[in-house]
DNA sequence: CTAATGTCTCTAGTAACTATAGCTGCAAGA
DNA sequence: TCTTGCAGCTATAGTTACTAGAGACATTAG
């Protein structure tokens, strides 16, 4: 049995971070000690990486919480946990693309800007106006975490 | 002179985000009409298409504020400007390098289940174990909004 | 035994908004 | 003129996934 301390230092997560998981039920509430301190067993820890490494490729915690849930159930089909994959790498990839736009127009603006002053700015003046944007770009990146 | 409603559909910004600019300080206090409701000039909607596009690049809250004071002072060197646009300008390549790493594994994940159940989906088990997974992408990705 | 570290609960803060509640302003139709 | 309905006002709380702090108790090393 470990102590929280423990299993935080050994999945790589922070001691505040798995409370927090125990607080929106992502992680059952583990035995404490008689002096009240958690102790986690081999299946917590096991838990505890399964959501550190869905975190790590990008899945939203809804998302894991209902990933964990279907690992509950193995005799069920795995449409349904294919399906949630399939939603995130969708979400990368329209991520990536967004992102490989912006890319282009801020590389625009930095090797345009001839480092005079604010007043004759490529950064600036592009800013103040998209028709001087060659993609459109239009929609603000949403966090993606 | 233009009351919210008219500033927010002419740039494309809600309502309430115009006031929530306000409040932090990214916008000036506009004029009021006699009956207590805001007005704004073309200033003002030129400052607030700087700050949309600005967050449409990517750009966050407190780079635009720094951007928007470098632009009241036209006469400076604009090297502060060009240095916080390549950072953004960095800032996106990593995160599109990471979001490639990300998109790598689900793609493996996702291709390698034979659509069983759960038992043996590919995409539950390469979760609970990053020894199934072929790069490192170990950091969880970051917010960039 | 004592001092240092670890753990406990609870609250609040982060970024950039969005949504709600409950009030007032204002223009047009009956 | 009345009214109805949208627009605007303030203030507060919710979103995501944590992180940081306060103040008290538990455990362990020396
Ligand atoms: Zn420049
Ligand atoms: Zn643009
Ligand atoms: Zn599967
Ligand atoms: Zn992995």
């Amino acid at each position: 049995m470990l102590t929280i301390g423990k299993l935080a230092a050994e999945t790589g997560v922070k001691v505040p971070t798995v409370r927090y998981y125990e607080q929106i039920g992502l992680l059952p509430p583990p035995e404490r000690s008689s002096g009240n301190q958690r102790l986690y067993g081999p299946l917590a820890r096991q838990r505890l990486a399964f959501i550190r490494h869905a975190r790590a490729l990008g899945f939203p915690l809804e998302a894991i919480r209902d990933l964990l849930s279907l690992s509950d159930r193995p005799e069920l089909p795995c449409s349904a946990a294919d399906a949630i994959a399939k939603a995130q790498l969708a979400a990368v990839q329209a991520r990536i693309a967004q992102l490989k736009a912006l890319e282009q127009e801020l590389q625009r603006m930095v090797i345009q800007c001839a480092h005079g002053t604010i007043a004759d700015c490529r950064v600036i003046e592009v800013l103040g106006d998209h028709g001087q944007c060659a993609h459109d770009h239009h929609t603000v990146p949403e966090a993606m975490e």
